[in-house]
DNA sequence: CGAAGTATTGACCATTATCAAGCGTCGTGG
DNA sequence: CCACGACGCTTGATAATGGTCAATACTTCG
């Protein structure tokens, strides 16, 4: 997949000011997904990273017992993969129709300078990941139910943007992200209405009615 | 490690087999550090990394209301400062007497080949970092109180390597690393010395008396 | 329209936090 | 060397938060 680049080193040529998309498209595979298909393959795990083009994927990781726990949602312009570990490969699955741009870590040095401007950019983008989950670690273990909640609205309203949301995921997958049981999500989500906080239509999507009031109940 | 000799052929020459710790050596400066004393400047975060080289470290955010949540403890032979947040930056304290080489992410591209050597050693290092805070997000989530201060004692007893250990941390910031009171931690060590699983010298000796049990405790 | 899968609500219970004493341990000074 | 004091740790009683189990209500799709 990757070897016309390997035979052809003149694309290395022109040091254009590329970002992280730009050389994914350079460098990397489309492939496309359906709901709930399995993203990334078992062997290829710790040397692939993807580049989120369009859907929604999460990532997991089981105890035996049946005890999950979703350590992260990627949506379009997101990267994934970034985490690398012997044991514990998380199990990555699309949650909508979903298309990735796949490349290897270990085929990037050879790739001249659009390669290492790759690695820096992933490194990059790895630290803020790792900054970002610091930031999750905090919630899981010193925020409240409602806290955790809205806070999980509220970030995830900020990266659609839009005025109404759709929620790409099920309730018990909010649930496994947040530490919490799918009843207390659920009933979380009330209390919330019932502040007139958030409006939901259906329950899949909502809007934030009170961003200010609902700031301060963050407390961050 | 090939097309890094393409582009920097002077420096090529002598390709040495180099490791984290001979890297920093070369590249970095070396700081000693007293209980309590901060080891990151303000003003710095971001794009220093530190390598342990003695001693121990912990890293905490804290929010406006007092809660506080240790994202990670670092022994000798652990990287520090991987994770870059515009906001939020951790408060990265020494628990005992430190020491420390330190460089700075931005210099190392400046350095020629080793430079680059440790800047993939370095996302190695993010990466591994990331997976590993991973599995604490499911210990903070999903675990039991034993079986997070069962978990804590095993972690840090598989890196002493020794017989006895010692914990350079008191019981507050044990409690703020697993997401508990203070309290909570105290009669989970007590239970688990009254198993037999653990025994105690003093509160800061501890030794794992059977790590079988113990590891079936933790239903990893 | 009906059935299956999701989501919500309610009643009750378990776990852990909080508040308040009491106990050790270590360092200091008599 | 021992007594004292300060700090950190442990223990106990009680309360709050969130989990579990069970029933009901949506929604979506055939």
């Amino acid at each position: 997949m990757v070897s016309t680049a390997i035979l052809h080193p003149a694309i290395s040529a022109p040091p254009i000011e590329t970002g992280l998309t730009s050389l994914f498209e350079q460098l990397g595979v489309v492939t496309a997904f359906r709901p709930e298909e399995e993203v990334c393959a078992q062997d290829e795990a710790n040397d692939v990273v993807y580049l989120v083009l369009s859907g929604a994927v999460r990532s997991a990781r089981l105890l035996s017992d049946g005890r999950r726990q979703i350590s992260g949602f990627y949506y379009a312009g997101d990267v994934l993969g970034l985490a690398t570990s012997l044991f514990h490969q998380p199990a990555v699955e699309a949650l909508v129709d979903t298309r990735t741009i796949a490349v290897r870590r270990s085929a990037l040095p050879h790739f001249g300078l659009p390669g290492e401007r790759l690695e820096r950019l992933l490194w990059r983008a790895t630290s803020e990941e790792l900054a970002r989950v610091h930031d999750h670690m905090m919630l899981l273990a010193r925020k409240s139910a409602v806290e955790r909640v809205a806070g999980f609205l509220e970030d995830i309203a900020q990266r659609a943007g839009g005025d109404w949301v759709f929620l790409p995921m099920p309730r018990q997958d909010i649930a496994d992200y947040l530490g919490l049981s799918i009843e207390t999500v659920s009933r979380m989500l009330t209390q919330l209405q019932g502040q007139r906080l958030v409006a939901f239509d259906g329950c899949r999507r909502f809007r934030i009615c009170a961003s200010a009031r609902l700031a301060r109940l963050l407390a961050a």
